[in-house]
DNA sequence: GCGAAAATCAAACAAACGTTTGAATGAATT
DNA sequence: AATTCATTCAAACGTTTGTTTGATTTTCGC
């Protein structure tokens, strides 16, 4: 049996991902929790506090592993090639999955919820991503860093899209999560080591 | 002066972009539009049915524009090249910005609102959809099309990143929509482009 | 076992929500 | 000028919201 606690933020977990932030009501997520209406405010604070937590428990981690995964890759060779950073990035969130819905949870905290804690989600991601454009302009010295963070842009882009939707429309397979991120990290490489089109010139 | 109609759907328009659906209140809308709250159900009928409205003004041209665009390349070269495809896809959305935000509002309507939208949405959507990824799959005639699938959610979700967000981590530089359009399908051509990784295989 | 601290509970709070009502307008038709 | 119809309006509807209260139960160190 879990605590009060870790139920309140599973079934607000849950219920987030279902109907977002601003749809879920404290009393919902209470009955799905099996506790209080009042426990949510005895140990989060508020509603934004809850959402907080959650956000925290469930990123933070997903963050240093990539980090440290990234650290790992630095330490045997000073420029890594692009396959491996981009594994080091995606790889974290898939793992992460042993609670199988937290892809989902990303996509939505992306989206709706209080600038609150959109700030804090960007001031931890914002240090992560660009460590990873030092790594990514290492291996891609000829292509201008103006064009990197836009490249990078859309890789992140088409990462919440994967996480968010479950199967592309029109496709017939189910495939894992790992076999998405191959096929992304596949289409991002190509994407990255495309020739520079200098911003603002007409191809 | 506008309708009381129009001003209505200014004013949600705005207010979804900057809060999103849930927490965006009839009586806040009522108060910018500069019109009485029982307007909104005079004219649409509910919160929903305004939303509805709103999406389909929006989006409708857009998708209009898009197979459009694509009928005529295909009346020219009955199998165009990359480019031209994604240039039909991506400039009716860019070109329809003659109301500035309309970008941030697919994003901010593609995540929260309720099921009845997305169905409504994705409705739309997949039709064209289908007619692009057809054309695509006549010019990458070696490329699986299940692998043609999942790219063309990758650049989807690439798009809507750059829809919503306004700038990249880290960007300098202020561009407008057309030039990021320019770097997203130079990036998505070579995405695209790239060889087949057949689904499930280890690299 | 006792007392203090932590946790749970039912109940109520004021505020905000989407929606409805019915009367007051305005313009257009006859 | 009288009638009709579409529109606007202030006010209220019943619900639901996040939050607070104060009493009650549980837990745990002593």
């Amino acid at each position: 049996m879990s605590s009060t606690q870790d139920c309140l933020l599973d079934a607000a977990e849950a219920l987030f991902i279902e109907n977002g932030y601003s749809a879920t009501s404290l009393r919902s997520i209470a009955d799905r929790a099996g506790a209080n209406l009042a426990a949510a405010h005895y140990h989060f604070g508020s509603k934004q506090g809850l959402l907080a937590t959650l956000v925290h428990r469930r990123l933070t981690p997903i963050n240093q592993a990539r980090l440290k995964a990234l650290d790992e890759l630095a330490a045997n060779d000073s420029t890594p090639d692009i396959r491996s950073v981009l594994g080091a990035f995606l790889y974290p969130v898939a793992e992460s999955a042993d609670v199988k819905n937290l892809p989902a949870l990303i996509g939505r905290i992306h989206s709706e919820p209080p600038a609150v804690i959109k700030e804090m989600l960007e001031k931890e991601f914002g240090e992560v991503a660009s460590h990873f454009i030092a790594a990514l302009a290492k291996s891609l010295p000829d292509l201008p860093l103006e064009e990197l963070h836009w490249r990078f842009h859309f890789v992140i882009g088409a990462m919440l899209q994967t996480l968010t939707m479950p199967e592309p429309l029109g496709a017939q397979q189910q495939v894992s999560l790992d076999v998405k991120f191959e096929q992304l990290i596949n289409f991002a490489i190509a994407g990255l080591t495309s020739p520079s089109l200098p911003i603002g010139d007409k191809a």
